[in-house]
RNA sequence: GGGCGCAUAGCUCAGUUGGUUAGAGCGUCUCUCUUACACAGAGAAGGUCAGGGGUUCGAGUCCCUUUGCGCCCACCA
């Protein structure tokens, strides 16, 4: 025995053995590369670009789900021989790293400030030296064939060269400016961010209705309600809406603001709507984005009363200082007591909170770096409106134009320190800005030496847009940038359309001229099995390290790739995973098997290579099997290829052709030879097309298989291409050539596979005992006797599947008397079972199939005899007709039988 | 307020140019440790494809509508 492998695949032991092999065997590079002899710059590549992962984050199921998808396509073009590269790398993530190294150093008793920003920096490189390989180890473990040589970290050398170079470009064409604007501020974090970093969610909250007495003394007061009375002491006007009459008589009055006394006027302004609330509004320009814009309409003044971290400011007057939720109390309760509130009543509104960290998020008024975005915005939507860029699944393309339609510009600078520095230098002498390539040394306005550079970085998005790009040279034109650039797809998932793929095709098109992908393909997102979020704190995080080592890399794969569509979440059940492992076993023992029937049969090309039935079936189901795989995956339909190979396999190969396979072979027949080689063919390309889906199982199988071949029957060729060294670089299977009779074989195949399933049915239903060898007499008509009498063989194999080792023996017009007969479409088979059962229950079985087949009869004769006949395609009406001609054949043997 | 998705077997889901008796995995029930595999094999039960209407010879699939769940965008104090 020269193979003694296990019954059970071992996927621990392989998977890092065949990484190994695969990684050190360089095939992960692509094979035609611009920095190496022999280059052809004609032939196209196929090229993705990681979604860089966190830097220090760790392998959760998003990463699993991309990985695992875009490992999919990869290894599918390799195979397809195209020169294919996947370009790794990771993000440097300013606030979640930040935070992290932050939250390290309170446990020391430190913060930002007290170490210095050099010294800080230093301490999160540190930082992301000790964390920063997890992530990319944890994306080998799940088979990612990038090109590691070409990883790449967003705050390297050349791509921080790249984020200078786009934003110098950006501002010197004028669509980067600084300026004083509202904007969403987080106070934890003390930064600002843009309006994607800010989550809405709806909450009950108390809505306080009080008084603004108008400045007279009248006693008049207008009522008002806010949900955040804090902001009345930055009020600097009321206003109505202009037709009002209830507050008409007030317009251009003066009202007090509470407590503080300051004096306010009371405007008009269409924004107010008179039907809502109390229809009068307070204003409060600094911390309200509608009010903001009131106040330019009428020239308000704007005034903060918050600081950096939510507390009130000095012009809190004697609130200043308090957090702003306290302040909320206690000025209400000033207002409850000087008589100046009306009621509270709970309220339900979204609030607005942070993506990360999750409080409350302040508007405010702070001067930042903004991206002038609507002419980027036009390009990017005209990229994808003229097909240049496609959107898988179609529908995001629609959400895609919604939002860059209603673009507002981009917030980008943030007052973190992880990051990249904004290059802008601020001159002590002249107050003007230096913007260049390289850092200054003098104003480059007045040449003054008292330069300084703003102290922000940028939002870790903007770096981000430039990816695809960035990471292959740009701004050089390296070779890779020539090469590799555009990229193919872009593969993400549906929730960072706008985060990330909106602003990369926004940025390709500006920097490069050219559309970075041609194809975007999103993915859902992973929830457990009942379709809940995975939250730590519900308990119900899968992770996928655990079920790698439990169920192995493979199986996870699988899961996620099966079973998913494109823009859909999927629902993760370990269940699921499981049995999907039970597939990958599965495949081990059937390649187990395969190798063991090449060493039993002859090793020369001896007995009779005439195909049989089950031959030409299995070919011809291959065949079908290949385009319709191919035609998926044009399609981007990957889990339905997936499941299709996984019936193909399990239900066609393993469950019929192997078992045929194994008595041919095991009773030494003369088919013995060849029969082994076409279950080694079929079984071939079964595993390249699965490889793309279960790499490790099916590249172990593939060393055995290989070796088998080489050692048995060397002369063998795979049905495609060559026995490569690796499976990971073997061809793709091409689809093969009809000759003809292909569907012919698949049909009389499946009849016969009916028929045997029929017997199977009865006698479990008769409750035939397993031990108990029966004969039994097979009687077929026209066509199908024909092919099975030039088919003994197949025809052997085929009854003997039954466990009780049935004979069946091909008779014409045989008709014992004491037999069950059993019909299937043309195929009679009469079993010796007349002992077992009752001749009375017999009848009505038969009167029963019988009533059901005159049903059909009935059923298919009215739709031929309607407009179906006239109107439907001809092969339409055919098939049916033949059904039709089947089901009153069948019904007129049983008819025979009851007589 | 605007937009999108989902609703198919007990559970989790496939089902992309509409083709007529709707599939898988898991679970349940029978039987089998048969010489690749009990992580298996053979068989069974289980669905008016959310409700209603329409288009069509024909609808799980297309259109309209109702209900329920979920998501995105906008954010009326």
């Amino acid at each position: 025995m020269p193979y003694e492998l296990p019954k059970t695949y071992d996927f621990k032991s392989a998977e890092a053995r065949i990484y190994a092999m695969w990684e050190v065997g360089g095939y992960f590079k692509p094979w035609n590369d611009p920095n190496k002899p022999g280059f052809n710059p004609n032939i196209r590549p196929f090229v993705i670009s990681i979604p860089p992962p966190n830097v220090t984050g760790e392998l959760h199921l998003g990463h699993a789900m991309f990985v695992s998808m875009e490992d999919l396509m990869i290894r599918y073009h390799r195979m397809k021989g195209y020169p294919t590269l996947w370009v790794p790398g990771t993000d440097h993530a300013g606030i979640a790293t930040q935070l992290m190294v932050e939250r390290a150093l309170a446990a020391e008793g430190l913060t930002r400030e007290k170490l210095g920003r050099e010294k800080f920096l230093e301490r999160v490189w540190q930082w992301k030296e000790k964390y920063g390989n997890i992530i990319t180890q944890q994306i080998r473990r799940l088979g990612a064939s990038c090109d590691w040589d070409r990883e790449r970290f967003t705050l390297d050398p050349g791509l921080s060269r790249a984020v200078r170079e786009a934003f110098v470009r950006l501002y010197e064409k004028g669509l980067i400016y600084r300026g004083p604007r509202l904007i969403n501020w987080s106070p934890g974090l003390r930064t600002a961010v843009s309006d994607l970093e800010v989550e809405y969610s709806e909450e009950q909250v108390t809505l306080y209705y009080f008084k603004y007495m108008l400045a007279d003394g009248s006693g008049e007061y207008i009522p008002v309600a806010t949900i955040r009375p804090e902001t009345i002491l930055g009020d600097t006007a009321v206003a109505v809406h202009p037709e009002d009459e209830r507050y008409r008589r007030y317009i251009g009055r003066k009202v007090v603001v509470p407590i503080l006394g300051r004096e306010i006027p009371v405007i008009t302004d269409t924004y107010v709507d008179p039907t809502f609330g109390t229809g009068a509004l307070k204003v409060t320009p600094a911390h309200d984005p509608h009010d903001y814009e009131i106040a330019q309409r009428h020239n308000l003044p704007m005034i903060s009363v918050l600081d950096e971290i939510g507390r009130m400011n000095e012009n809190a007057g004697p609130y200043a200082g308090l957090d702003r939720f306290e302040c909320r109390q206690r000025l209400w309760a000033d207002m409850e007591a000087a008589g100046l509130t009306l009621r509270t009543e709970p309220y339900i509104t979204s609030i607005p909170r942070a993506q990360r960290g999750g409080e409350i998020i302040e508007p405010m008024l702070s001067t930042q770096w903004f991206v002038r975005i609507k002419p980027l915005a036009e390009a990017a939507i005209e990229a994808v409106r003229s097909g240049r860029i496609r959107i898988v699944p179609e529908r995001f393309e629609k959400i895609y134009y919604n939002w860059l339609e209603n673009i507002q510009d981009w917030c980008i600078s943030r007052q973190l320190w992880w990051g990249h520095r904004i290059p802008v230098w601020y001159c002590a002498d002249c107050g003007k800005e230096t913007v260049v390539r390289e850092d200054p040394t003098q104003c480059a306005h007045c040449g003054s030496p008292r330069i300084e550079q703003d102290p922000d970085v940028l939002d870790t998005w903007f770096s981000s847009a430039l990816w695809p790009f960035s990471t292959l040279g740009w701004p050089e034109e390296t070779p890779d940038y020539r090469y590799f650039y555009p990229t193919s797809i872009m593969e993400t998932g549906y929730d960072i359309l706008f985060f990330w793929v909106a602003r990369m095709i926004m940025m390709g098109l500006e920097f490069t001229g050219k559309e970075p992908f041609h194809t975007v393909y999103l993915h859902g997102l992973v929830r457990d099995e009942h379709g809940q979020k995975m939250s730590k704190t519900k308990g119900n995080v899968i992770d996928p390290l655990v079920v790698m080592e439990q169920f192995g890399t493979d199986a996870l794969r699988f899961t996620l790739l099966v079973g998913s569509t494109p823009g859909n979440d999927m629902n993760l059940s370990i269940k699921k995973v499981e049995a999907n492992r039970n597939f990958a076993n599965k495949l081990w023992n059937a390649g187990r098997l395969v190798i063991s029937l090449l060493e039993k049969a002859p090793q020369e090309p001896v007995g009779s290579a005439e195909w049989t039935l089950a031959d030409r079936f299995i070919f011809a189901r291959l065949k079908t099997v290949i385009a319709d795989v191919e035609r998926l995956f044009q399609n981007y339909q990957y889990g339905q290829a997936g499941q299709l190979l996984y019936d193909f396999f399990w239900s066609d190969f393993a469950d019929w052709y192997l078992e045929i396979a194994k008595l041919q072979v095991a009773t030494g027949g003369d088919r013995a030879f060849y029969t082994a080689e076409r279950c080694a063919q079929v079984f071939d390309a079964i595993l390249r097309m699965l490889h793309p889906f279960v790499p490790f199982v099916t590249e172990e199988i593939y060393g055995h298989l290989r070796r088998a071949v080489l050692e048995h029957s060397a002369h063998l060729c795979p049905l495609s291409g060559t026995w490569s060294e690796v499976l990971i670089i073997a061809s793709w299977p091409e689809i093969l050539p009809e000759e003809g009779g292909e569907e012919t074989a698949i049909k009389d195949f499946e009849r016969l596979r009916e028929l045997v399933r029929a017997i199977r049915n009865l006698r479990a239903e008769k409750g035939v005992q397993p031990t108990q060898r029966l004969a039994a007499v097979l009687v077929t008509g026209e066509r199908l006797y024909e092919t099975l009498q030039e088919e003994k063989s197949t025809f052997a194999a085929l009854a003997r599947l039954d466990e009780a080792r049935l004979t069946i023996h091909a008779h014409l017009d045989t008709k014992p008397e004491k037999h069950v007969a059993l019909v299937e479409g043309e195929l009679e088979v009469y079993l010796p079972l007349a002992d077992l059962v009752n001749r009375e229950e017999e009848r009505q079985r038969l009167q029963k199939e019988l009533a059901e087949l005159e049903a059909q009869i009935q059923r298919l004769e009215r739709l031929l005899a309607g407009e179906f006949a006239q109107k439907a395609p001809p092969h339409v009406v055919e098939k049916e007709r033949q059904r039709l001609e089947e089901a009153q054949r069948a019904a007129e043997k049983i008819r025979r039988q009851l007589e």
